[in-house]
DNA sequence: TTGCGTCATTTGATCGATCAAATAGGGTAG
DNA sequence: CTACCCTATTTGATCGATCAAATGACGCAA
């Protein structure tokens, strides 16, 4: 019942042209005269032809196909952003043409053999990588062997920042944060706090960084600069490791040491819902990640707007070698979006 | 700096022997002489040759590539199983020599154009599917053309379970939530409700089984088969959907009807967070799919075992074509594991 | 009429591997 | 010594497409 699927020359001989032509009205539409690409898309159409993708491959040298990582524990709660990213990116790499094919490692050594396995067998001709760090192995080895990469993520090595040879698509994080705090205070609040991971994650400097910026901007507005309770980021904010558990516990020191705040903006959607259940939904909380439990539950979240991300990142494989040195189109930062929920009975236990 | 990659000639001149010897070193190394193949082995290690998989894939008719929808938005909170499953098939198709590939359907009829595109471009010579409902028409495309493929989740329409046509893998859901009553009683629990989805759901209605049979078999160790708190099914089990706020809605309703309950099976970590919240954490209450939610919250659950699920349905994909009717190796049901979290704080709102 | 340039289409070679069939090199039986 | 078989290896064709170069058709200027 399977009959053998039709080829190009299949397609030639039902239209009366040769080989070639058919080729051209796939590839190069512009060049057939339009009478007779019209005869030989009917053709196609007729027969249901689809050029053979592994033909089409060897004989291109090119593989149209990007490999992707699937991260074995994608980092508890906010997994879910790596996975709809993903999922933005193959739409995305649908519509252009491309394949996205997965792959596993356990870690960065592992997961350069993995490279050299796509590489070698011509699988893959890019590579998107989801979460990279200061002196990255990874990257280096794929600007070693010329491998064009897109990172989600900026780089953390100021020496890599502008290397154009690193292309990268980021959330700013920064902008998100100081958005938040600015619409707590259009509802009200007045005292801010944040509740972030401990110094030293690029990731999370950013965002605390935001936040002291959207205090500060408040503070200006008020009048107040250099005192009064929103000039104290010490005494408003706390750390806390990406866990609930630990979330509650600095939720509650800080609370200790403030307990004048109106609001929190927390570093992860983890660290909010830590926070959510110390307070009991007494105060505002907004997360970050717009996770399904901050969706769940009910609670306000910075987005990252993942589909963005997973577009930029498509259009700067497509220059990758094609660019410059210190050509700024090697990165691109994608401003988050607040989502605000109603405060509500949220998790109602109070109220 | 990308030298061109080795190729089989390559290989064979470096070991003085011919394309087809290095070709069967690779594909059937017990029909070469065990000098003549440690020679060629160790020409391919040293110019690091790896066969072309799209020049391979063209000549044996073979894609060697599995493909696997990537849902828009995975279920909520539970979506990270999907995640998981794919993480682990991944895994277990790298070691097959197998590749996953993703796609993207926004519904039944565009996943079906998917299919024909994957197919007739020879991208793919099997499929994933994640979850099928009763008279699917996925699934129903794919046994006409003949397209070797396998469900993780059961067929609902009674005439396809022993389809010898539809090969599916699932996880015993009423074997799972019967251990988890079991494990309930074992601590302590003498009175266990339920909270479920609406009837309807395959899924749901045998998880309910699984409650009604672990109940039923604790009757009858207590002696007690017609009468007592535990065989009464209508007034321990309450149904909400697939919601926070619903599940917490429907607790309430539950304990009205029953304050006599001594802990909680619910059939997903969703509704187990909904009861979770609304008790403040007074009861034990086992969840659904052992997600990231409940690991990071600390409430038991019933994982899915996705490693398993990823191991058999790539040992069934095997089998496809070579099966005869009513084989009873066409589906495979994985037991799940009861994760039970010691009871502790939990949302720690009590004692 | 001849020559040349342009556009549309065709022809032959090729990508890198494997299939199918042919060949070489022993060994054993008649 | 020939015939025949068995094993190990080689040769030529092929998978389905695109590349690079050749061909044909037509118009226009010399």
């Amino acid at each position: 019942m399977p009959r053998p699927l039709p080829t190009v020359s299949d397609v030639a001989r039902a239209a009366g042209v040769s080989r070639q032509t058919v080729s051209n009205v796939l590839n190069s539409p512009e060049i057939v005269r339009e009478e007779t690409r019209t005869r030989v898309a009917a053709a196609i159409a007729e027969l249901g032809y689809r050029p053979h993708a592994s033909a089409r491959r060897l004989r291109t040298r090119r593989a149209s196909t990007i490999a992707v990582r699937l991260d074995p524990f994608a980092g508890g709660i906010s997994g879910a952003v790596l996975d709809r990213f993903l999922h933005a990116l193959t739409e995305r790499a649908e519509a252009r043409g491309l394949s996205v094919m997965l792959y596993t490692a356990k870690d960065a050594a592992d997961e350069i053999r993995q490279f050299q396995r796509l590489v070698d067998g011509a699988a893959v001709d890019a590579f998107v990588l989801a979460s990279t760090y200061d002196g990255d192995p990874r990257t280096e080895w794929l600007i070693e062997h010329g491998q064009p990469f897109v990172t989600f993520g900026r780089p953390w090595g100021i020496a890599d920042l502008d290397d154009p040879l690193h292309f990268w698509v980021d959330v700013d994080g920064r902008a998100g944060v100081a958005e938040a705090v600015r619409r707590l205070r259009g509802s009200g609040a007045r005292t801010i706090g944040f509740l972030g991971w401990p110094a030293g994650s690029g990731t999370g400097d950013e965002r605390r960084a935001g936040w002291a910026a959207g205090v500060a901007e408040g503070d200006r507005e008020g009048g107040v600069v250099t005192e009064g309770p929103r000039a104290e980021p010490a005494r408003l904010s706390a750390e806390s490791e990406e866990s609930v558990a630990a979330a509650r516990a600095a939720t509650r020191r800080l609370l200790a040491q403030a307990s004048d705040l109106d609001a929190l903006v927390a570093v992860s959607d983890t660290l909010a819902l830590g926070a959510l259940i110390e307070t009991g939904g007494s105060l505002p909380v907004v997360g970050f990640d717009n996770t399904p439990v901050a969706e769940a539950i009910g609670f306000s979240s910075i987005d990252q707007r993942v589909d963005e991300v997973a577009a930029a990142a498509l259009e700067l494989l497509e220059l990758v070698g094609r660019s410059e040195a210190g050509d700024p189109r090697s990165h691109r930062l994608i401003t988050p979006e607040v989502i605000m929920r109603p405060p509500g009975p949220a998790l109602g236990l109070v109220g």
